[in-house]
DNA sequence: TCTGGGGTCCTAGGACCC
DNA sequence: TCTGGGGTCCTAGGACCC
């Protein structure tokens, strides 16, 4: 039977900057904020005033006003995340990085060094607090659900270890949305059933799951109940290409294929403009066409999505007639969508744009592009992506995305 | 001064083909 | 000419996670 670790960094955000300004150790802090923004990550004693991520940070302020707000700073933290992963690795080989702040680790072949799971569990955490000061919880199972929810369970800076026998022991007395899997709405759902904790959903009869949400889900629902999931771990690129070497677009995750790149952004002002959304278009598409270039990759789907200022929301996708990673395309292609929409200027909070039906760069056949002025832009972009590598983000853009 | 940005997966309905 | 069934692809939207 397998041994499965999750590693996963507390409040990872805010404990690297924790760690490089001491001074915010003792007082209620967040990551995150500005103009409409949220709290991406909150210390523990922020968390004593109610501060949670995802919170409006506005609201934060108001729960705890002697807080401090701290602007993101996303290359520290990915920096930090990559040196945590050297370390796990260090230690097993299977190591796949789920996000920037946890990790699964197969921690099956570890017991000719160390007598049992407990141990590699309490030198994953020493390690990582000794070599890179970051406090971390580390929950261990027979699979990855199993020790998502041990170390869950075990957070803050905590150690669990759940033995394959005690598997429904430890699942059945905890509330149905306490599993990793399922949100509000299925929860609710569930409960309007009249199901509340993990026990009583593992005995709810499969069919009764099925018409309610469906085959796949009232059968994934059942083996969530039971602590029945996958122990695999895939640090490997096996058969597949590995992603390119460097930074940037390798936020493809360890070992699972990229099935899309997108980009969106919220305005300052909602605004009804076509000539202001039209060139936010044109900035999100822009940054797609980039990544896209960084994880030489094409793209054959083009999503636009809206968000309008009463938070409903609306998206339109349309196949390209071939494969694209131009900017030019994209922002073209999206607001032929925007106009396709016929919207009677509705105020809108957010534009965003997303590429999918991806295929390797190398593999991919181009299609020629037909108008000749068009060719120019190609070389164009390419240019601007050295420039930035060189240089670094902000040193060029269109002339149309200057503010 | 309410509510970000980056993703993945599933479902349902319609089009289309055999 | 009428009829049914099944498979597949595409699109829109919802749910969920970090």
């Amino acid at each position: 039977m397998a041994v499965i670790a999750h590693a996963d960094l507390d409040a990872f955000y805010a404990s690297v900057e924790a760690r490089r300004r001491p001074e915010l150790r003792h007082v209620p802090m967040w990551v995150g904020g500005g103009h409409r923004g949220v709290v991406l990550s909150a210390n523990y004693l922020a968390r004593e005033y109610g501060v949670r991520g995802g919170m409006p940070a506005q609201q934060a302020k108001r729960l705890c006003p002697h807080g401090v707000a701290v602007k993101p700073d996303m290359e520290a933290y990915s920096e930090a995340s990559k040196a945590v992963r050297d370390v796990l690795g260090s230690i097993t080989p299977f190591v796949e990085m789920a996000s920037i702040d946890e990790a699964y680790l197969d921690i099956s072949g570890c017991f000719k060094l160390y007598p049992d799971a407990r141990a590699v569990g309490a030198q994953l955490r020493a390690r990582i607090a000794s070599e890179e000061s970051l406090p971390c919880t580390v929950g261990i199972g027979p699979n990855r659900l199993v020790a998502k929810m041990a170390s869950n369970t075990a957070k803050p800076d905590g150690l669990l270890v759940v033995e394959p026998e005690a598997v429904a022991d430890f699942l059945h007395p905890m509330q149905v949305g306490q599993l990793h899997g399922i949100g509000p709405a299925t929860a609710a759902k569930l409960n309007q059933l009249g199901i509340y904790t993990v026990g009583e959903l593992a005995h709810v009869r499969p069919q009764t799951l099925k018409r309610a949400f469906g085959p796949k889900s009232g059968e994934q629902l059942l083996n969530l109940a039971w602590g029945r999931a996958s122990a695999r771990v895939a640090p490997a690129f096996g058969n597949r290409t590995p992603p390119p070497a460097g930074d940037g677009a390798d936020a493809a995750k360890d070992g699972r294929e990229m099935v899309s790149v997108g980009a969106q952004e919220t305005f300052m002002v909602d605004t009804d403009d076509p000539k202001i959304i039209s060139s936010e278009v044109l900035r999100v598409s822009s940054k797609v066409a980039h990544r896209m270039r960084q994880a030489q990759k094409l793209g054959t789907v083009c999503t636009l999505s809206l968000r309008f200022a009463n938070f409903s929301e609306l998206s339109r996708s349309r196949t390209l007639a071939g494969y694209t990673d131009d900017e030019g395309e994209i922002h073209r292609e999206a607001m032929r969508i925007f106009a396709s929409m016929k919207l009677d200027r509705p105020r809108i909070r957010r534009v965003g744009v997303r590429m999918s039906g991806l295929s390797d760069a190398s593999n991919t056949y181009l299609q020629p592009v037909l108008d000749e002025a068009e060719r120019g832009w190609r070389e164009a972009e390419r240019a601007v992506d050295k420039a930035i590598q060189r240089f670094g983000t902000g040193v060029m853009s269109r002339a149309a995305l200057i503010r």
